[in-house]
DNA sequence: TCAAAAGTGTTGAGTATACACCCATGT
DNA sequence: ACATGGGTGTATACTCAACACTTTTGA
């Protein structure tokens, strides 16, 4: 052990790390959070929309499209402190769950030049963000997100077996809408069954973000039932109709009342809280059961 | 759309990539594989070995360690390309099932300075792997793997909940044996549950490639079932032994029979193949059912 | 013949799905 | 009063875990 030492500090010194060729090193973040829409009809519940931050490029490349938010990773920095960082800068975000996604690395992803993304999942509810409305400088928005399988496919292509899914994207910001559509190929020649994303159209959206949205959403959606990722879309206290509606919009599907509640009920602790004034029976206040992991 | 692309021309030439500081890129593979042990009695199966490829290090730092295969990635590769190139040149091996692990940044995770690893398991069965047992500049080895819980505790500071687990992680390779004790810390303060690995213990293994190898493990465990992953590690044609095998031995549990077959049922397709002269009865051959997906 | 593995059947517990139903509230 | 959401019960089908059991082979 010290022998290891002494020896490596003198290879150390002369060791010279620019003698390869470096990429930089972009963190990259899609923040997803659940709005509440306005609703007129005193009784009925306000609805839930999926949502998606993106920031309007003010500069080259890509000038006026809508990108994610990121930035490059600092020297000293870990990409998760990078991705800390820079949701707090563009967002106003603190304490946010996040983890990590996929590595992009496609040379030509990024025009300026070889920029590696390494891609992040933050999830937080709609109030732990505060996205500066007077500041001109980080023009960020949320976007209402839906993505639907549009259609399926089998190719045979010399004895091999390709599926290929067609995902439409859609990002809904008022009266702007940017799309894309998404291919994904399940290539099932011999024992391999290798996935791959390929963006076939993307409008208004920045280098190659819609590919690294879609996977996103496909990881989120994978992941709701399995790791209780839709409490970090939650505030603390929440009735068991907004757990559904997390659900509801993140799936795109909907959901059967009495069987939701009986599958996630020992996820959640129920409290004395109610909510009431709402033109119908109150509900009760659950909480996260921190007990319960996985 | 034009416009777009004439002043970012313009852009483009007066962008200097160097103007950031930029980490080195690596990639490094989690190989794992599963080898036949042998066997005297001419009743039994020889017993099945989960085991992980490690390359003696010949040079500083860490000289004599044992390490993942890996290596930089370069101008124009993605990290996947690195992964495939590396693997050709340390492991002999080509058509290999490759996925994304996680993205390992701590600034301080290597002495020479700033490299970012990108980690990749990567599966496949022994006869794909072809080590040069001849070649010296590469001295690759196979070490059957251990990964198992240990302790978990629950503590509570400064009013956040925190659970402890501790798993003890032994390489063995005939009688050297590297051997890690990983913490997997589940904070379970407000609604995140914040999941982090640490290193507490070291010996015989480089960097912090022990962390990487028990992201890697967990994650296998984790997808075995989902994923299908299990049949990368078999060759085309196998018997539902051999595939209950690589469940029992990645898992590090036993499985009953009867269970295990019903569950994995649709997965497979049976042939007309058997394997005879074995001092029991023949077993049937299965191959993968491609039509059924997840 | 018989040990080892191949392979099947049974049972009770638990879950998922779909649907019907009653409860409590504010305007 | 009544629309709206809150909340529960039930029947059917399906899955899961544990165990017992039969079958087939080669030395």
């Amino acid at each position: 052990m010290e022998l290891k030492h002494k020896d490596e500090s003198s290879f150390l010194t002369a060791y010279n790390q620019s003698d390869y060729d470096r990429p930089s090193l972009a963190a990259d973040m899609v923040a997803f959070t659940i709005i509440s829409k306005e609703t007129k009809d005193y009784r009925k519940l306000p609805e839930k929309a999926f949502s998606l931050l993106l920031i309007k490029r003010g500069e080259h490349p890509y000038m006026n499209f809508w990108a994610l938010p990121g930035g490059f990773v600092r020297t000293g920095e870990t990409v998760e402190a990078t991705a800390y960082r820079e949701l707090e800068e563009e967002a106003g975000v603190t304490d946010i769950c996040l983890s990590q996604i996929h590595c992009f690395s496609e040379p030509k992803r990024d025009p300026r030049g070889w920029i590696v993304s390494c891609s992040f999942m933050a999830l937080a509810e709609e109030e732990q963000y505060h996205l500066n409305p007077g500041d001109d400088a980080v023009d960020a928005k949320w976007f209402n997100i839906t993505y639907d399988l549009i259609d399926t496919k089998t190719e045979e292509i010399a004895n091999k077996q390709v599926i290929k899914k067609q995902y439409q994207l859609q990002l809904c910001h008022l009266d702007l809408t940017l799309s894309a559509l998404i291919e994904v190929s399940i290539d099932l020649s011999s024992k391999r069954h290798k996935i791959t994303y390929d963006i076939r159209k993307t409008e208004g959206i920045a280098f190659d973000h819609a590919k690294i949205i879609a996977y996103a959403i496909s990881q989120l959606r994978e992941n709701l039932n399995t790791s209780m990722l839709a409490f970090e879309l939650l505030p603390d206290y929440f009735t068991l109709t907004d757990l559904q509606q997390v659900y509801e919009t993140v799936l795109g599907e909907e959901l059967i009342t009495a069987n939701f509640r009986r599958k996630i009920a020992d996820y959640v602790v129920e409290t004395e809280k109610r909510v009431e004034g709402q033109g119908h029976r109150p509900s009760k206040l659950y909480q996260r059961n921190v007990e319960k992991r996985m």
